[in-house]
DNA sequence: CCTATAGATTGACGATTGTCAATGCAGTAT
DNA sequence: ATACTGCATTGACAATCGTCAATCTATAGG
């Protein structure tokens, strides 16, 4: 599901439909957590980081990290990959950059 | 307050200390509403718009526009001018560039 | 098989959030 | 002064969110 509000015009240009704030907004809210900032900061640093590396230095408990990769895999923000009993996370970079469009690039 | 995330290296490039990562998730969960980024998006078309000119676009209350204001304004991204008895905003461009450069610019 | 392990899910908790009715307050006009 | 107007603030409510303990699922190695 790309960012259709990418496609059009960013928030400083024209005023978004209730549907484009919707979904930017979702986006943001995924964003919107300094936890969830320094994961995807930490994935991004590396290439693929797994889930059982991300607990120490994010202070986290793992149901908590685990659910925090879930929203910024839901948002398109994290793309995972489960080899064996680990989970491999990457980020997606075009989504990044489809919210820095969205917001007046 | 600029954001001291943007000054040194975006969300991309190096893990986030938890500072900079409070500071960019304030700023984030200020964009992160659809009222909000309609309300900004409606702001930056217009040069300067009234806060009685809000309700009727957003659908929302009086109090409810009051406080979108209000959160936008202390995240840094809107600017408030009283003149007479009208509130007139419009948009600090600079903070929305600084958070699309800590998204990664 | 059985045991161990990485991660997801569930359920519960307090904290925060978006909303509006009611009220308060400053500025305008009569 | 009195009445009106635009906006801010307060208080209340339901809904959502971040967190963790407990539990469940799936995979690996004996």
């Amino acid at each position: 599901m790309p960012l259709t509000v990418m496609c059009c015009s960013p928030v400083t240009e024209a005023p978004l439909s209730e549907a484009d704030a919707e979904e930017l907004a979702r986006v943001l809210a995924a964003l919107a957590d300094p936890v969830r900032l320094r994961l995807l900061s930490l994935v991004a640093a590396q290439n693929e980081v797994c889930s059982c590396d991300l607990e120490a230095p994010l202070g986290k408990s793992q149901p908590t990290v685990s659910h925090h990769t879930k929203v910024l895999s839901e948002a398109g923000l994290l793309l995972g990959e489960k080899r064996g009993r680990w989970m491999w996370w990457r980020v997606e970079p075009n989504r990044l950059a489809a919210v820095r469009t969205a917001l007046g690039g």
